[in-house]
DNA sequence: CTGAAAGCGCTTACAG
DNA sequence: CTGAAAGCGCTTACAG
């Protein structure tokens, strides 16, 4: 390889790791080298020899009926274009699988992890341990490994809570799923929803994920309630489609009879009919942010821990 | 790490590797010495020094709309249970994308690529020249660079068309994707509806994804026809579920005054009002077939170069 | 600016 | 069954 060349391996090695210091001549010497013989580093050999895999993992419970897909892509997307590449990893929410695929990260010396999803505390030991860059996109309130992103979910859970009273609705049912983070959001609107005005909200506790699939099975038990809400504060914009499906289906009017909130503002969530009001969460900003830290770390500078609040913004559109 | 086991650092490795040949007093010494240190071995290091990774390039063109998350999602957790990594490769179906892809799942040595997109030729010039395993999930009638697996895109064109005229359907609209694969589907629709019918199909290409989006913009071009079709034939259910929330709420019954045909046979087709009448890939069989591919070469086995048809299933439903 | 050498942390024939 | 040695394909101080 380097030999066609007539330099030494390790100039060869510089060629591409620090372009800068190579003679002009060299370099093009190299260059037809490198193209002749169609020439790519051994990106393995290159992540032992210099612990820099430009490799990142990246942890999610699941694809197929994440709100988030749209800002998975879209780091996946950026992180190769800044000539990284991603390991997929997962979780099923499960903390032990979670666990042992941040374990496997680890033995990839990944230089970073970037997760949607709880850490459990033997995965954030071993994140710890290793010093890896991990990034949580989270809570704000929740206390991150190393560096957090996210929105507060308590106060969309108020926000939600208010946006109800304002519109006129005065018999809520939320569906939250199961986990820690929607948990804060659940809380957030019971709470806020008793201050403003001494009642209960009717609550519904879903495992993830939030699919079409349990909209139906949520909609059929609001159906048995003597009681109907007037309106169903969803745990994300799926359900909330499912629900408008459904209540088409028995002739229930949206927002009229039953108005229905969704949550993360996926874009299908503006061309249903009706259009669904949701939360826009900013997730749009995370691939960037998630790109500023890792880069920054990799120039070797040293963030503190911390926590980088995204906001949010509650969208009306016509389905409450 | 060796030490504290008083043994030679190979013989740990073994212990990896090969725990078969170790007798059961070192390797109790080595188990004990490695919980305490907590150990794990290098993955890196060992792909280096074994070439053999155990790490998988999964190449797909997106996420967020995919028909496909849901088999995506098994085979990723297929191959985490036999202790394989992924790495995503999101190509957003461009052909340059996909190849400098390839390029980097190459220069880290993956032990094989997985591609539910076209590999264009230079990406399977890299493959071949590699002699890596390749799986691709496509269409029968595509030459695979190595191993394909998937069902026959022409004739599922066909005996859509053939379900729809014994429905007693007379005016398809058929919804097609750009793409090599919906192309032969598109082109088995087509031919088989004149060959029963002697007339032509109404169609409309659109470019992928097939997403909800979409949906809407297709009804509206529906709408504007002089003549309405009385059943429209999508590329996928994420279409077929838009065009029936859009014919819903402008006053049109599914199927009585159209009809929808989805495709793909995703969890929510059977759970839309009215449910999807669409096309299963048998997608579920697929992680089986990746993981028992890859692990017949593992053992050295010699696969030959081939195509496995999975079929497909017309499943009728309300919508059509 | 470039070469020679050591090293990254494993695996794997080869002896014994 | 285990040890000693070489090697996987790079990078990176260290000289020059």
């Amino acid at each position: 390889v380097a030999r066609l060349a007539g330099v030494h391996a390790s100039t060869v090695s510089r060629f591409f790791s620090h372009p800068a210091v190579i003679s002009a001549r060299t370099a093009a010497r190299i260059e037809s080298a490198v193209t002749e013989l169609g020439y790519a580093p051994n990106l393995v050999a290159r992540s032992l020899a210099s612990s820099k895999g430009r490799l990142v993992a990246l942890l999610v419970p699941d694809l197929a009926y994440s709100n988030f897909n749209e800002a998975i892509e879209e780091i996946t997307s950026g992180l190769a274009n800044a000539d990284m590449n991603v390991m997929l990893c997962l979780t099923g929410s499960s903390p032990e699988r979670t666990e042992q695929l941040i374990a496997a990260a680890m033995r990839w010396r990944v230089d970073a992890v970037i997760a949607w999803t709880p850490i459990p505390p033997g995965g954030a030991k071993l994140l710890r341990a290793s010093g890896t860059s991990v990034l949580q996109i989270s809570d704000v309130s929740s206390d991150p490994v190393d560096l957090g992103i996210g929105f507060n979910e308590f106060e969309a859970g108020r926000a939600l809570a208010r946006f109800v009273g304002e519109r006129g609705y005065v018999r809520p049912y939320l569906v939250a799923t199961m986990g820690p983070y929607s948990a804060r959001r659940r809380e957030g609107f019971v709470k806020e929803w008793r201050r403003l005005n001494g009642s209960k909200a009717t609550e519904q506790r879903i495992d993830p994920p939030a699919n079409f699939q349990q909209g139906r099975r949520i909609f059929a038990d609001i159906r048995r309630l003597k009681r109907r809400p007037d309106v169903v504060v969803c745990a994300s914009d799926y359900l909330a489609q499912a629900i408008i499906v459904e209540a088409g289906a028995s002739g229930l009017r949206v927002p009229d009879d039953l108005a229905v909130i969704g949550f993360g503002n996926t874009p299908m969530a503006g061309d249903m009919r009706p259009t669904i009001t949701t939360v826009d969460l900013h997730t749009k900003r995370i691939p960037a942010e998630v790109l500023s830290v890792l880069d920054a770390r990799g120039r070797g500078e040293t963030l503190p821990r911390q926590h980088i609040d995204l906001g949010f913004d509650i969208i009306a559109r016509e389905s409450a």
